[in-house]
DNA sequence: GTTAGTTGTCGAAACGTTTCGACAACTTTC
DNA sequence: GAAAGTTGTCGAAACGTTTCGACAACTAAC
C-alpha cells in the first residue's frame, strides 16, 4: 500500500527525493533523510519488487535448481548456498521443474545454479548464448558465461580404493555410475588406474547411482571361500543397496568383504556396520559455488573450481 | 531483449494489440493474432515477469519457507507441494531464512507455506493483518487469511501406544518434544490418554525433537531386569537417538525393550533392526497445503485440512 | 438510407521504482 | 561584487506490461 509516492506526499518533497533518501544518496541533505527515513520506517514501508527490478534490471535473487527435492544429500549443500549468498546480500531460491526454468528468460533471477541433469547441456548453452550467468555442479560446460564446480574425485577414489587395499582383499568390484555422468566417469577412471597400479584384481558392476542399482549388483559378485572381497560403490546410494544385499545373504561385511563408498551419505552412518565413505563438505560445494555465481553475475574473472575430498579410516 | 515492443513494430500493429493477441483475448481477429504469434515465436519472446508483475500486481508464485534444508523430511513434502502448485499453474519456490521473508510484502510471490517455526505467529500475523495468504503447517493459528493444515496425531500416538501394549511391556517411556510445539502436544496428550485408558505405567522423558535429546534420554529411563519396556519417541530424530543408546547399552532391541516412533523418518528403515513408526503421506501433506493455498489466493472458501495417520505392525 | 450494433484496432494511462539533467539557492574565490 | 563552484531539490523519462475507453469501419435491421 504504501509506496514511495505516499511518503513524498506526507514528507512534502517529490519522488525522486524520497528514492534518493532510501537508497542512501549523498544528493539529499541529512535533514531530509532522517525525516523521510522516519516517516518511511514510520509508513511500514517496503519496496515494491517489480517496480524496482523493472528499472534496475536486476533482482539480486539466484536460483538452484535440482533435479528433486529427493535424499538427504541436499540439506548440506543448500544451507551453504544459502549462506554464502546472504552473505553476499543475494537472495536465494529453490526451484524444480520444467517451468521454472523460465525463471532465468523471464529476468526475475540474475544466475543458476543447476545440480539437475534434466536441464539439458543445450538448454543451458542457449541461455549461456544469452548471457545469463550460469554455474554448474554436474558436469563440465565450456562457454563465457558458465562455470563448473568440481569434486576431487580422483583424490577420493584412489583413497577409497587404497583403503580396501589395506584390508588386504584379494579382488575389488567397483559398482560405477551412469555412463554420462561426469562424477561416476572420473571416479570408475581413477579407481582403475588404482588398481592397476598397485596390480589388484578388480571388475566393473554397471549401476545407476540408485540404491536399487547397488542392491542388483550383489547378484553379479561371485565370492568364493577362504578369499577376501573389497567392494567400491561409486555412490553410497549404491552401497546402501550392496549393503542390504549382502546383509540379506549373510556374507559377513568387514571379514568376507569390505565396503567403501562416495558422497557420505548420511544414512550409511547409521548401518550395522556403517559404510566408509569418501566425504568432503556439501556445505563448501555450495558456497563455493555461489561465490563464483556472484563473480560471474557481477561480471568479475573467475575459473572453476575444485572441492577436494578426504578419506578418514 | 524481444520485447512486446519489437514484436508490435515487426508486426505493424500496436503495442495493445499484441498484448491482447498474446493473452489470447477475442478481441483480436484471428488473421492478427497468428501472426503476432507467429512472430513473437521466430522472436523467441519470453514476457518480463517484472513489467508484468507490476501491472498484474500478481506474480503467480508461491513459497514455502523451511528452518533449514537439513533432514530427509521435506523430500516427500517438497516433491508434494511441488507437483500440486505446478497443477494449479503456479510456481513453488523454497527460501530460507529472515531477509527472504520480505518476499510477501516485497510483492514477488503471492502467498506463503510456513513450516519453520523461526517464523514467529507475530510476524504471521502481521502479514495476515495485510491480508497476505498464508497456511502453516506447524501450529495452528487463527486469522482470516491463515489456515493450517494438521495431522491426526491423535489417532497415530493411540496406535503406537497400543501397538507398544501389544508387545506386552509393562511400562512406557514417553519422550516428549519442545513444550510449544504444536505437533509434540498433540502426540503427548493422545499417548497419555493412551496409556491411561488402558492402565499401564508410564513416565514422560522431555526432548527436543533432535537426534541428541533422544540419545540423553536413555540415561533416564530405568530398566529392571525381568521386565520389557516401551519407548515412544514422539518423533523419528529421537528415535535414532534412543535406538543408539540402546545399542550401545547392549540393552536389546524388540526384547528387553520396544521402540516406536513418529514420522517414518526414511533412516529408522535402515536400522537394526528398524524403528516401527508412525506414518503419513508427507506428499498429500505438502499438495494438501498448496491446494489451501491456492484456494486463499483465489479469495475462494477453505477450511483447515487433518491429514490422516497410519500404523502398520 | 438512416440507425443501431458489432468487430478489430489503437492510444494512453497505469503499476512503483530509479536516475538523468536542469536549476535555484547558496558558498567560495578572486 | 561578479564569476565559478557546490548543494539540495525536482520534473520527467524510462523499465515492460495490461487494460480502459475511444473510435473507425464494417454489418444488420428496419
Amino acid at each position: 500500500m504504501a509506496g514511495i509516492k505516499e511518503i513524498a506526499e506526507k514528507a512534502g518533497v517529490s519522488i525522486s527525493t524520497v528514492s534518493y533518501a532510501l537508497n542512501g544518496s549523498s544528493r539529499v541533505s541529512v535533514k531530509t533523510r532522517d525525516k523521510i527515513l522516519s516517516i518511511a520506517e514510520e509508513m511500514n514501508y517496503i519496496p515494491n519488487l517489480a517496480g524496482q527490478n523493472l528499472r534496475r534490471q536486476r533482482t539480486n535473487i539466484i536460483a538452484v535448481y535440482l533435479t528433486s527435492y529427493q535424499g538427504s544429500f541436499f540439506g548440506d549443500l543448500l544451507q551453504g548456498m544459502h549462506q554464502k549468498a546472504n552473505d553476499l546480500g543475494m537472495e536465494l531460491i529453490v526451484c524444480s521443474g520444467k517451468r521454472s526454468r523460465l525463471f532465468l528468460p523471464q529476468r526475475l533471477i540474475d544466475g543458476i545454479l543447476v545440480l539437475d541433469k534434466n536441464f539439458s547441456d543445450s538448454e543451458l548453452l542457449k541461455y549461456a548464448d544469452q548471457s545469463y550467468p550460469i554455474v554448474v555442479l554436474d558436469r563440465t560446460l565450456k562457454h563465457e558465461s558458465i562455470r563448473s564446480v568440481l569434486l576431487d574425485n580422483e583424490k577420493g577414489s584412489t583413497q577409497a580404493m587404497q583403503s580396501l587395499i589395506n584390508e588386504g582383499v584379494d579382488k575389488i568390484y567397483i559398482i560405477s555410475g551412469p555412463e554420462n555422468n561426469h562424477d561416476s566417469i572420473e571416479r570408475k577412471k581413477a579407481a582403475v588406474a588404482a588398481a592397476e597400479a598397485q596390480e589388484i584384481e578388480y571388475d566393473i558392476i554397471p549401476g545407476q547411482f540408485n540404491e536399487i542399482s547397488g542392491y542388483q549388483a550383489g547378484d553379479k559378485v561371485v565370492f568364493e571361500p577362504e578369499k577376501t572381497y573389497g567392494v567400491f560403490a561409486l555412490n553410497d546410494e549404491m552401497g546402501l543397496g550392496i549393503h542390504k544385499y549382502l546383509t540379506e545373504h549373510n556374507i559377513v561385511i568387514n571379514k568376507d568383504v569390505f565396503i567403501r563408498g562416495f558422497d557420505r551419505n548420511q544414512v550409511t552412518g547409521y548401518l550395522t556396520p556403517p559404510i566408509k565413505s569418501v566425504a568432503y563438505s556439501k556445505f563448501d560445494f555450495g558456497a563455493t559455488a555461489v561465490g563464483i555465481l556472484n563473480k560471474l553475475i557481477k561480471e568479475e574473472a573467475v575459473d572453476n573450481k575444485t572441492i577436494s575430498t578426504y578419506f578418514e579410516e
